[in-house]
DNA sequence: TTGAAAGCGTTACCAG
DNA sequence: CTGGTAACGCTTTCAA
């Protein structure tokens, strides 16, 4: 009530319009039935005292929060932005505030901070969470209204990103180009949509014999890709594919410095489509992940669930290629043998 | 207490562990003064349970949510990104938490955002906030524990970057290396941090009257530096200075589209050295603005401020000339006579 | 239609 | 050192 806080509370908005608490709050959250004398005397106190209900409060008695968590294993990975981007914007439409969390990619806090994070919230966003799935699947559950994005669980809904389907149409670009030695630079084997990257490496391999792939271990970042250059030079591909497009960036920036023309000698192929693949030099081949609509259908799932509708299966976006100027055909025999003379291979 | 709810409270606890709720209160809080073995009992019975305080009783009764605001112009900016994880994970080593909001660059709707955000936290960090100088001033001071980043207000806490001292810089270089007809393509002329550039500008061009400076007036995106490309062409001048990076992107990416070589007919530099300028084609010489620490630093403003301390006088971080590929010497005489010849231009 | 009173789950003050 | 008992600010029965 503000007696000496400087705070108008729901008892001063009462006092000035000769009305109880009671009736404050029934005009305020404008419910029927209150006498249209009284909700004039009561709106016009409320506006001259400034008087807005304490969210708190509310939260406290109301047992929601309009306030949802979003937790993501790194802020400065540009896919987690978009999705984070994603949420905040489609939740804001519906009146719904967004609590960030980082892990910073520690696997071993991730569940603490989850757990912690979702009870100052209404629901949950996990965004490719790190966790074992056996964790994940019993966290969830007491996670309750919670979506995960790129991380598919029993009973959960979840929205995510084909990244088989991806690989395999940006396998089946390269081999179109008339490629037949492709690398696969590796994401980190914990990541769950490498997983799903690796297996799309592996039904391409089965249904094009005439194509080889063979997979080198790398890791999510630009430094990655860059050290994976002399490896993937050294297998003699001419095409490859990378984990993402910061991983394809190294490569590329590796690959300049090395005097290796991309496309000419080599193809590079990135995965997502961040804001910058398109900005690079060559501008990136890449399969566009749509994180931001990721974002907003996982809010929506969230939403349908406030909305007491029973939560569907799993929703799944079809990454789209979009082929620029990093991929071309590959170098004709005699290129390909000078290069191979070159780095003093045969 | 959790009749029907299937959440235990403070008074399961107390009950399972044969004392009274405030003893349980004071062995969750680590309050000294409890009897070791009560405190165990409480501690194993807490455990049984997995009883976790519940945080918005706690926040309602205590007066502190332990969250603090971010509230920022657009969620899509590096910029922003930035100064969200550097607030982020400088206020998650101290237990809080981060609710951000997206004004989606909306001016009119700014304030309502951040009043409303700030209700359900201890402090705000509004980042380049875009309200007119007047609203900001009255604005801040209902928001109290608040500090703003680049955007100055008397008697409030900032931290910014040296926008001013940064063009100097950039002009200075570009000047240094022999330049002497140059443009900055300006951002907008309601963006705070574009007035201190252009005030930057004044002072060079006073400093330097033998250096032609002329203004364009473009925008903050790539599409506005691909935009201003040929306003800058048809300037005739030898070197550019982009309001950002995003914008000098923008410019590089249609001065290739028409055959103008970087830096070799016209040097190019950004601002904010985002994380992909090093990557651009020709890599972007650009001044640095640590956005994260500017995040961070923040963070430790409020944390002084909650600790009792008073707050003290702007702190202003100096953006860090980095010199990459895309500026170098202005093409000989004959060389831009050439071009200028080409664009039809005397 | 309106108001009094009982919470929501926790902490803090004040006796004992 | 411990346990009642008031708040915290609001919403929601329940009577009147």
């Amino acid at each position: 009530m503000g007696r000496m806080t400087g705070i108008t509370g729901i008892d001063d908005v009462a006092r000035a319009a000769g009305v109880s608490a009671s009736t404050v709050s029934r005009v305020m959250n404008g419910r029927a039935g209150v006498d249209a004398a009284l909700v004039e005397r009561v709106r016009t106190a409320a506006t001259a005292l400034g008087y807005r209900p304490n969210p708190l409060a509310r939260s406290l008695v109301l047992g929601r929060t309009q306030t949802i968590a979003v937790v993501v294993p790194d802020l400065a990975n540009p896919t987690f932005q978009g999705m984070l981007r994603g949420v905040t914007l489609a939740a804001a439409r519906d009146g719904y505030r967004v609590l960030v969390a980082d892990t910073s990619e520690d696997v071993a806090a991730e569940e603490a901070i989850v757990r912690e994070t979702r009870r100052r919230c209404d629901a949950v966003v996990l965004c490719s969470p790190r966790m074992p799935t056996d964790v994940l699947t019993a966290a969830v559950a007491a996670l309750d209204p919670v979506v995960v994005i790129n991380r598919s669980v029993p009973g959960i809904p979840g929205v995510s990103a084909d990244y088989r389907a991806g690989i395999v149409d940006l396998l089946e670009h390269l081999a179109a180009l008339g490629h037949r030695r492709l690398v696969y630079v590796a994401g980190s084997p914990s990541s769950a949509s490498d997983a799903a990257r690796r297996a799309g490496v592996a039904a391409f391999a089965q249904a094009r014999p005439d194509v080889e792939v063979r997979t080198v271990e790398a890791g999510a970042t630009f430094g990655d890709g860059a050290a994976a250059a002399s490896v993937v030079i050294d297998s003699g591909a001419t095409g490859v594919v990378a984990f993402n497009d910061l991983v394809a960036m190294g490569l590329l920036a590796s690959l300049a410095a090395r005097g290796v023309a991309v496309p000419a000698e080599m193809s590079v192929v990135g995965f997502d489509d961040i804001p910058f693949a398109a900005f690079t030099t060559p501008a990136l081949t890449t399969a566009a992940v749509p994180v931001g609509e990721l974002g907003e259908l996982a809010w929506g799932r969230l939403a349908a669930r406030f909305a007491g509708e029973e939560p569907e299966g799993d929703v799944v976006l079809r990454p789209e290629l979009r082929v620029r100027e990093s991929s071309g055909p590959p170098p004709a025999a005699v290129g390909r043998t000078a290069r191979a003379a070159r780095t003093g291979r045969s």
